[in-house]
DNA sequence: CTTTGGATCGTCT
DNA sequence: GACGATCCAAAGG
């Protein structure tokens, strides 16, 4: 059985939602995958989180209310996607990095039609930025409220409950901060982004 | 197999 | 004006 993933589930803590979010579902109109790999971010406490430095233009979303998607885009060519935690102006999130493919993956393969070359299916949503990718998710979808799909992206529990123990470490592609262990992962999943352990 | 560099531009200093 | 919560292809061992 298939059940809505409610508000409440994100008044918590980034810290404390992000492994509760693995195994969840995203599900975009027929398109769906199961959740891998996150990473959370806090505001005002953590240096490598977008809102260590306050509310700007860009990341006024992770300072609203929690179960909304802040979308970013960076290094001039790619989106990724958080799910916004926390009380409202705590500004916390949880950077989605990695989703198994579930179903649609032909309508994935299409939105990622990069190389020439055809890709696996453990390629197609196995890094932030190719998720967003494979699911259409861009600059339209910042604020997209995970709870009631207003832009037809929701958060879903399809009974597979989070890994008793995830994997851990810290997170990647950051300067500052890195060693605080905040990145989690499902255990032996081919589609994590980074297999490094550090 | 690992390492490196290019792409590409909005955001903040 | 510098730099990214990245990805990919090409070059190197």
């Amino acid at each position: 059985m298939t059940r809505a993933v409610p508000r409440r589930f994100y008044d918590a803590g980034a810290l404390e939602v992000a492994p509760q979010l693995l195994n969840k579902l995203l599900v975009r109109r027929s398109l769906a995958a199961r959740i891998v790999e996150v990473e959370a971010y806090g505001g005002a406490d953590d240096p490598a989180s977008h809102a260590y430095r306050g509310m700007t233009r860009r990341n006024s979303t992770m300072f609203g209310p929690p179960g909304r998607l802040y979308v970013y885009f960076t290094y001039g060519m790619h989106f990724c996607a958080n799910a916004v935690c926390g009380p409202a102006g705590e500004a916390e999130a949880v950077l989605l990095r990695a989703l198994a493919p579930v179903s649609g993956l032909d309508e994935m393969r299409q939105g990622r039609h990069q190389g020439v070359r055809r890709l696996d299916d453990h390629q197609l949503t196995s890094g932030p930025a190719k998720l967003c990718q494979a699911f259409g998710i861009g600059a339209d979808d910042d604020g997209a409220d995970l709870v009631t799909g207003d832009r037809a992206l929701r958060l879903v529990d399809d009974g597979v409950a989070p890994p008793a123990q995830p994997g851990v470490s810290g997170r990647v592609g950051i300067r500052v901060a890195a060693d605080r262990p905040w990145r989690f992962w499902v255990p032996g999943d081919r589609n994590v982004s980074v297999n490094r352990i550090s």
